[in-house]
DNA sequence: CTCGAAAATCTAGCACTGCTAGACAGGCGA
DNA sequence: TCGCCTGTCTAGCAGTGCTAGATTTTCGAG
């Protein structure tokens, strides 16, 4: 009995292994470095165990991918607003710093699409504390507005500052000024406070 | 001289009849589904020759994607606001059911990183023009604020719900409700307008 | 301690990818 | 008609994700 939970925990080891080292393969040469044969390499065992723990590469990025969500959700949580700052602001930033220095993780979990079962399904949980996060920011200013819908566009807002973002295709003199004019948007102007 | 004009007409034409069949193939099947053998094979050539007109595979989804800009401006262009829809709203209506109808063509110009030079380089004038039509589409609710930031702002937004949407990672019973807190957010309330 | 079954792991290979060197063809001017 | 040059193709390389079957390791029964 002791000797299969031994089993059991160093294969849950090997198995977080993996995870921790496709992640660490992306985030250091992209996601083209990481292929089977150096995945195995690294974790130094031969590509079948890789398959023994996950039906496919798929699997393997999409279990990264969900992995990332937690760790957003950890930074977004954390992310507390400086004297005289707003809640939101803290979050956009956070989350635009998120994107910004980890990027093969994000595109992991929001830009590849891999059919994680987001929808109504089985969504992971670290999605949805990340999202719990994003809806505590939003909330101060959602007035009388829908609090999920409007959370959902100040999340694509800043998902496609940060796609768009990289690679060049915005201006980065107005990253300030864009975000700027986002959160002012978003918030609200004090006639429509009560309403 | 005739003879040589008539060469590189043909040659032209070629060029774009390989645009052509990489982006049906990849809005009927994907891109997963375009590999330089079955492009070569459905333009009735071998690889080889593909490889004289572009760089590699990667050059032949740039021009795709140059070319779905055009394709983009011009939805855009013709995307007049009905009665009593503002233009910003039938912008976005336009952005929105563009990406929506052409997921692939959309992924090639704004998802895959493709060192397209959209930096201040040389930036294709086909997508010059479609970000000149978001401008427009901007202006009339611009106010104060500054045009080219704000129009980033929408573009990204847009951007936003696009990609996030496509995937499931968006509650499609909000879409509607999305899009309009979107467009109040940008629009400005009454009392700022004149500021 | 030894054996044999079962579990775990590896080797070697498949079909596919992007890409290219070298063989081959056709039309052109001399 | 010859030789050249441009254009095209055949065949192959190194790499990919994935897997069948051989091989090793593990571990309890005798």
């Amino acid at each position: 009995m002791s000797i299969q939970n031994r089993r059991e925990r160093e294969r849950a080891e090997r198995h977080q292994l993996i995870i921790d080292a496709a992640r660490d393969l992306a985030e250091s040469e992209g996601w083209d470095a990481v292929t089977t044969r150096r995945l195995a390499e690294k974790v130094e065992y031969s590509q079948p165990v890789l398959y023994s723990h996950f039906k496919g590469k798929d699997a393997i990025v999409r279990a990264v991918a969900i992995q990332g969500c937690g760790d957003l959700a950890r930074e977004l949580r954390k992310a507390r607003p400086s004297r005289g700052e707003s809640r939101l602001r803290a979050a956009a930033e956070a989350y635009l710093r998120f994107a910004r220095e980890r990027p093969a993780l994000y595109d992991a979990m929001f830009v590849q699409q891999s059919d994680i079962p987001w929808g109504t399904d089985e969504v992971p949980q670290e999605l949805l504390d990340a999202f719990g996060e994003l809806v505590a920011a939003v909330e101060p200013v959602r007035g009388e507005r829908h609090l999920e819908a409007l959370t959902e566009v100040f999340w694509t807002s800043l998902h496609g500052i940060a796609t768009l973002g990289r690679g060049g295709r915005l201006r980065p003199a107005y990253d300030d000024t864009r975000l700027d004019l986002l959160l002012g948007a978003l918030s609200l102007t004090k006639d429509e406070h009560g309403l």
